[in-house]
DNA sequence: TAATTATTAGTACCAGGTACTAATAATAGG
DNA sequence: CCTATTATTAGTACCTGGTACTAATAATTA
């Protein structure tokens, strides 16, 4: 037949490149791609060991399903728990095992940045608001399951230029403070 | 009978609460867990408009899926291109929606100081490091589809303590400075 | 040519649903 | 008190995306 000559193992390679890049494609999308049957490419996925469609999904889902309130959803990186616009707010960030270094169960810097930058952009009273510039502190380890509570104020304005502060604790030990300087911008700038 | 005399309203409050914070409960266990049948979740599930077990998973697995190299995961925030251990090194950030303000496209400054801290802690040589304090400038707004490139640069020691400075670009423009003070940890600090 | 490997077809079965019909409780209104 | 409406449950047929298995037919290799 007029069928491009591949090998096996050529189109097995193929097929583990394509889930790999993409894992919402069904067998049946693959068989198309690929030229084959749907039997070929199962038994194919056997040989390779991947795991059908939705088991892939699971995995997928699984991996970042608890990380919702991390850092690449949502508006703001914590759980807010109070807030008063343009005067002082508090978030609390419950450290997950994506926000550790595995080795010693330390959370990474930049998780607790993000807490912090976050509930001050929150602050500012304004459409749309920016951090500027930053000068931050971990002053002590955060483990994997503690609780962060982010408290920020604002501490001084001038014009369209903030001054937020923002001390985090895990029960009563400051672990983090920062001061930064957020710009409010117009509506459409 | 000796049910639980809940509302319908109740039991639909208390079934968002459990999906929401559990995508992977099938209508079964949900039926099991509110004490009724599996077609009155159906039901539930239809007014309150919360699609089926498997396409709660294909969403949770899609809005996560392409931001696997996002701060959530993985030990490095953006893509490192290039590494020196001990002296220089970059790393490519490409900024998707997931990482940007809704109203303007800006990128949030917490993903620009992932990336920048992240470069900062890979560069050093040592079994752990952990960020002791930084000062960073948001030089210029980053959009959506950026690619911002950051280049980090062990500028000093002393002792386990070093200065790395980063900077990162997008097409030749700063958009970000930041001099970070980490500090390497012996293996079993 | 015989043996082996690769590919395809088909069957029965499963999970986790949708969509629909129908029967039976429970609650409220007059 | 009886009726009308709402709530709940049961059951059927059907769908997708598979597993597990059997069997037949190419294509290769020894």
């Amino acid at each position: 037949m007029a069928k491009n000559k591949t090998t096996k193992v050529e189109r097995q390679e193929q097929l583990s490149i394509y889930i790999n890049t993409n894992p919402f494609l069904t067998d049946e999308d693959l068989a198309e791609l690929l030229g084959v049957s749907v039997q070929t490419i199962r038994l194919d996925r056997l040989e390779l060991r991947i795991p059908e469609y939705r088991e892939r999904l699971k995995h997928v889902a699984m991996g970042e399903g608890d990380s919702v309130k991390s850092l690449s959803h949502g508006e703001l990186v914590g759980e807010l728990v109070d807030i008063s616009v343009g005067k002082a707010g508090a978030s609390i960030l419950t450290i997950t095992k994506e926000m550790v270094f595995k080795k010693n169960h330390v959370a990474r810097g930049h998780h607790l940045f993000a807490q912090a930058n976050s509930l001050a952009v929150a602050l500012i009273d304004a459409a749309v608001a920016l951090t500027g510039n930053a000068r931050v502190s971990f002053r002590h380890p955060v483990k994997l399951g503690d609780r962060v509570v982010g408290n920020a104020e604002v501490s001084g304005s001038q014009d369209n230029k903030y001054k937020v502060t923002v001390v985090s604790k895990v029960k009563e030990q400051v672990v983090f403070e920062g001061i930064f300087t957020v710009f409010a911008l117009a509506e459409e700038a």
